[in-house]
DNA sequence: ACACAATGCGGACCGGGGTCCGCTTTGCAG
DNA sequence: CTGCAAAGCGGACCCCGGTCCGCATTGTGT
């Protein structure tokens, strides 16, 4: 099983029961899948889904309104922001299946993503992965970018900062691995790529030459 | 000459007239100070920044609004954006005092931090410095931080990024220094400080001793 | 002193994100 | 099949950041 399909429902949850027991799972990284949708709901979600893919992939994220999906999808607005919470919400969801299929590869997969390679090893794999797979749609992922107090509290991030923090204390046990982890990943951060490729005009090559470059270094084994 | 006091006037910039001719400097890391204002426009800017930081001081900067500012200032909402650009302009010119002390310190100031110390000394005066700053006062920094698309653009941030860059290149010729330079300046970013702060409870300190770790593993210089 | 650009001013206005609440739909229990 | 709570719906509504444009203030050249 998955870590993580983010944000597929209840955002906000019930705010007056002040707690029903809290199922007896802490940390659970990801949010369920689909805790069980009302035939109309679930109906809804999947138009509401399909609406904003396409308004997005045919006038780009930042054009597209939120009461535009609610209406393409025959919709109330109420109704976009009570399954999806907030734009960032929507626009993650649209990402939501590329990246379950990342999370899949490099908990599970194959070597050298998935378990088998040695860590540094791993760690190159998947940067590589990472990054292609951001430039792959950069303009949706920088769009669907939470707000800055949220980037590292969102499910996606959690769970690659979890895998690369865990390879890192296999690497390299003797450093603070929670807080490199944040450091490696700002280097697939889709704002940065955005900056250095756009505005910099540097090739997806560097970056992927760059990210080894980094995990050698802070590994101290040079491939 | 400090390289950047950022974001003091003239964000918008006239839009009819092409290019006066742009006076011959390019790559001027930060914007001039103070382009001349008019009287009453200085007067203006003064009162704006004033009730700014009280209302701020007062009631935390995510619950101060632009209009509030205007009207505690006696000036209408349009003045303010003509100033300021945006809220994020306002909010970046009231650190700026703070930022370009800093600026000085490591640009012109005594060694560790200044000119004088080897790169990777200086690189580890650099973090500890920045992040102190920072800590100062984080929620500011936090509600400052501009949209996703422009974190890099910046003035302040382009300084840091060059003098880093700058470092890094006599400490370790043979790296992407450009690169890097991002990566390392991404343990300073204060929306992470405050994720690992607030949310993880690190103390300030863990967060130095990370930051002179990082340096140490990426000049391969262990103090 | 005066005229007249240029610069700045301010508040009406707009658009879009997010909320709210009375109504409808669903689906389970009997 | 029926009744009834719970879950969902939707669009009017609010709020706030940002824009616009006719009017007022400067300060400069004569």
């Amino acid at each position: 099983m998955l870590y993580a399909g983010f944000m597929s429902a209840a955002p906000p949850s019930a705010p007056t029961p002040p707690e029903p027991v809290e199922p007896p799972q802490l940390l659970k990284l990801g949010l369920d899948d689909e805790p069980c949708l009302r035939a109309d709901a679930a109906r809804n979600r999947a138009r509401l889904l399909e609406a904003a893919a396409g308004l997005v992939a045919a006038r780009g994220a930042d054009a597209v309104t939120m009461e535009e999906v609610a209406a393409a999808a025959g919709v109330g607005k109420g109704t976009v922001f009570r399954r999806f919470g907030d734009r960032t919400g929507l626009l993650m969801a649209l990402l939501d299946h590329s990246e379950k299929k990342l999370q899949a590869a490099f908990l599970n997969g194959p070597p050298p993503l998935g378990p088998g390679a040695p860590p540094a090893e791993r760690l190159r794999a998947f940067g590589r992965a990472a990054l292609r797979r951001t430039v792959e749609d950069l303009k949706l992922q920088l769009a669907a970018e939470p707000d800055a107090g949220r980037r590292f509290t969102v499910p996606p991030y959690r769970v690659r900062h979890h895998h690369v923090a865990l390879l890192l204390r296999q690497a390299v046990p003797d450093a603070d691995c929670d807080v490199l982890a944040h450091t490696l990943l700002a280097q697939l951060d889709p704002a940065l790529i955005h900056h250095l490729m756009h505005q910099c005009g540097m090739p997806p090559q560097r970056l992927e030459d760059a990210w080894a470059d980094l995990v050698d270094r802070i590994t101290g084994t040079p491939a």
